[in-house]
DNA sequence: TAGGCTGGCGCG
DNA sequence: AAAGCGCGCCAGCCTA
C-alpha cells in the first residue's frame, strides 16, 4: 500500500467552469515530498502529466487529501477519466468527525496547531495574485515551498487523526460513509442544476419595476430620496418621518428593524412606511439573488454549486456559490411579499426532477428520542404529529388546514429545544394569560418531549458532547448545553439523509446506468433528475428509492414524500408511486 | 482598498 | 434566569 498525501494546485476554485490543475505534490509517510508542474514547456508538461497518470494507474496508491472532493475533481479533469472507484483518505473529514466544534478545519490552521508548521507561506503566495491573478502566476520557487508544505501538512494530519478514527467502530463506519458521500457529491457537482435564463430575466425585470416604484413611494412620503439599506436613512424613515417607536435594540444598541420586530410594529402601529420597507427588502434581495444565479450559470445555463459534505458543525451539508439550499419559494403565509425564485430553476431538457423529502423528519426524531407514547402512537398510525399539540393550544378552534398548524409546528420544535412561555405565546399569537394554562397542560401531556431538552443538556454538561443515532459525537459548548437537543436531532437527521444519498446513488447508477442522478441534498430532502424517456419505470424505481430512504430502525417510522417538477422548481406536484 | 464585523433574511 | 439551532449571502460600516 502506497499511502501518500496528494495535493493539487489549480488556477482557481471553480473546476466545473474551466479552472484546471497546474501542479501537484505528494508526500510519503516519512516526509519525502515530490512536487511536479503540469504547465510550462511541452516537455515538462507532457512528462509530468505522464508521471501523474502512472501514479494514479498504480493500484497500490492510496491518496490522502485535505478536502478530497476538490483534488479528485481536479485530477479527473487532468487525467480525463473518473476516479470514483478508488480508495482514498480525506483529512478534512477526519477532523470534522473528531473535532466538529473546532473553529477551523483548514489545513494550515490544523497543521499549525498540531505541529507548529508555520503559516507564512500562504501570505507570500497570495501577494502575487492580488489583482485577479491565480496561483499559477506565482514564482515557481515560492510555489515549490508552498506545495511541499501542504503535502507535509496533509500527511501530518492523517498520521495524527487516522489512528483515532480507527480506534472506534462507530467512527470507522461514519468515516467510510463520509468517504462514500464524497463520491456521491462529486457526481452531483459535476451534473449541476439548470437555470431558466428566460424566467430569471423576466422575474428580475418584474422585481426591478416594483423596487423602483416602492423607492418612489418612499421618496414621496419622506420628501427625500432614501436608500433603505443604509441604517441612517432607514432610521430617518421609520423613527423620524413615520414617528414610529423603537420596540427593540440590537446587541450593539441600534434600533432593531428585523422582520419579527417589524411585524410587531405593524401590529401595534400600522403605517405605510413599514409596508414600503418590507416590500423593498424582499424584492431587492430577490433581485440580487437572481442576478447572482445568472452570473453563476455557464454557457449551457448550468449552475455548479459547491456542496460541502461537512459544512456544518452538526454534520449537516451546505451549499455555496450559489447556496441552492435557500432558494426562496412563494410561501405567502410567512412572507407577504414573496419572491418566487424557484421559478428560475428548471429540469434539464428531456428530464423531470423528483423531490424526495422526509416528511417531518425533525419532529419524528424528537419523538424517537423522547419516546413520548402519544406521539409515537400518532406517527405509527400515520396521523398528523402536530394534531395533539394543536388541540391543546387552540382547543376547539384548532384548524389543522390553516396557518395554526404551522404555528403549532414551530411551537413543538421551540419547546423541545427549550423555549419558554413567552416564546411560545408569541409563536402562537396568544396573550401570555391565555397561553400560560395551555402551556402548562402541554407540559403535563407530553412530559417526555418537554423533558428531553433538560435531559440532553445534562449529558452535555457531563460529557461535553451528544452522540447521534449513528454514534457521531457532536461537541457542544458546556456553557450552551441547552443546544444539545438541537445538535442531536440535526446531526441524526443529517446522518439519515447522507446515508440515504449514498444508497440512492448506488441504486440509480445500477438501475438506470447513471441516466438518473441526484442533483442536490437539502437537509431532509433529495433532489434528483430523471430522464423522461424512462418515465414508464419511474413508479417502480421511486418505490425502491423511498424504501431505501425509509430503511432506518427508529422507534417511529420514517416517511418520504415524492413530488415531481416538470416545468420549474416552484411548481412541484405530488407524484403517486402507488404501492 | 481589502478584510472583518453586524444586521438582516432566505432555506432546512 | 432563560435561551430553539444550523448554514451562506448581501449591503453597509469600520479599521488596517
Amino acid at each position: 500500500m502506497l499511502v501518500n498525501s496528494y495535493d493539487t494546485e489549480t488556477t482557481g476554485l471553480r473546476l466545473h467552469y474551466g479552472d484546471r490543475a497546474f501542479a501537484y505534490s505528494i508526500c510519503t509517510r516519512d516526509g519525502v515530498t515530490d512536487v511536479r508542474r503540469l504547465d510550462g514547456g511541452p516537455v515538462r508538461r507532457v512528462r509530468n502529466l505522464q508521471r501523474l497518470r502512472q501514479l494514479w494507474d498504480n493500484r497500490d496508491f492510496v491518496p490522502v487529501m485535505h478536502n478530497a472532493k476538490f483534488d479528485l475533481t481536479a485530477t479527473e479533469y487532468a487525467l480525463g477519466r473518473s476516479l470514483s472507484a478508488r480508495p482514498f483518505h480525506d483529512t478534512i473529514l477526519q477532523a470534522h468527525i473528531l473535532i466538529n466544534h473546532h473553529p477551523s478545519h483548514r489545513l494550515k490552521q490544523l497543521a499549525w496547531e498540531l505541529a507548529n508548521v508555520p503559516v507564512d507561506d500562504e501570505k507570500k503566495v497570495r501577494q502575487f495574485c492580488k489583482d485577479g491573478g491565480n496561483y499559477s502566476m506565482v514564482p515557481e520557487e515560492l510555489m515549490q515551498l508552498y506545495q511541499e508544505r501542504d503535502a507535509e501538512r496533509t500527511m501530518l494530519l492523517h498520521l495524527f487523526f487516522m489512528p483515532k478514527i480507527l480506534a472506534r467502530r462507530e467512527w470507522r463506519e461514519i468515516y467510510a460513509m463520509e468517504i462514500d458521500l464524497v463520491r456521491t457529491t462529486m457526481q452531483m457537482e459535476r451534473r449541476g442544476m439548470m437555470l431558466c435564463r428566460k424566467a430569471c430575466t423576466k422575474l428580475i425585470a418584474r422585481l426591478e419595476a416594483r423596487v423602483d416604484s416602492v423607492l418612489d413611494e418612499i421618496e414621496a412620503f419622506a420628501g427625500e430620496r432614501l436608500n433603505p439599506d443604509k441604517p441612517t436613512h432607514l432610521f430617518r424613515l421609520l423613527f423620524d418621518y413615520a414617528g414610529l417607536p423603537i420596540l427593540a435594540r440590537t446587541k450593539t444598541k441600534l434600533p432593531c428593524t428585523n422582520k419579527a420586530t417589524l411585524a410587531q410594529l405593524r401590529e401595534a402601529h400600522p403605517h405605510p412606511a413599514i409596508e414600503m420597507l418590507v416590500k423593498y427588502r424582499s424584492w431587492s434581495r430577490g433581485i440580487t439573488m437572481l442576478r447572482s444565479y445568472m452570473n453563476l450559470a455557464d454557457g449551457n445555463d448550468i449552475i455548479y454549486p459547491n456542496i460541502r459534505t461537512c459544512g456544518a458543525i452538526t454534520g449537516r451539508e451546505s451549499s455555496s456559490n450559489p447556496n441552492l439550499q435557500n432558494v426562496a419559494k412563494s410561501e405567502v403565509l410567512l412572507n407577504p411579499y414573496p419572491v418566487p425564485a424557484r421559478l428560475a430553476f428548471r429540469p434539464r431538457p428531456g428530464y423531470v426532477n423528483f423531490h424526495l423529502d422526509y416528511s417531518g423528519q425533525e419532529m419524528r426524531l424528537l419523538v424517537h428520542y423522547s419516546g413520548e407514547p402519544v406521539l409515537i402512537d400518532a406517527l405509527r398510525k400515520g396521523e398528523d404529529v402536530h394534531g395533539p399539540g394543536g388541540r391543546i393550544f387552540y382547543v376547539d378552534s384548532y384548524d389543522p388546514t390553516g396557518p395554526q398548524r404551522g404555528a403549532v409546528k414551530n411551537c413543538n420544535f421551540a419547546i423541545s429545544y427549550g423555549a419558554g412561555l413567552t416564546k411560545v405565546a408569541t409563536v402562537l399569537g396568544l396573550s401570555l394569560a391565555v397561553a400560560a394554562p395551555r402551556y402548562k397542560l402541554y407540559k403535563a401531556t407530553f412530559p417526555r418531549l418537554v423533558g428531553l431538552a433538560p435531559l440532553v443538556a445534562n449529558t452535555v454538561r457531563q460529557l461535553g458532547y451528544v452522540e447521534t443515532y449513528f454514534g457521531r459525537r457532536l461537541h457542544v459548548p458546556r456553557s450552551k448545553a441547552y443546544m444539545g437537543t438541537n445538535y442531536l436531532i440535526q446531526g441524526t437527521g443529517a446522518g439519515i439523509t447522507k446515508r440515504a444519498q449514498n444508497r440512492v446513488r448506488r441504486y440509480l447508477n445500477k438501475a438506470t446506468g447513471g441516466e438518473a442522478q441526484i442533483l442536490l441534498p437539502i437537509h431532509d430532502e433529495i433532489v434528483l433528475e430523471y430522464p423522461r424517456k424512462r418515465l414508464a419505470d419511474a413508479r417502480h424505481v421511486l418505490r425502491h428509492i423511498v424504501e431505501l430512504m425509509e430503511a432506518f430502525d427508529l422507534r417511529v417510522p420514517l416517511a418520504v414524500d415524492v413530488n415531481v417538477a416538470t416545468a420549474d422548481w416552484e411548481h412541484k406536484q405530488v407524484f403517486d408511486i402507488g404501492g
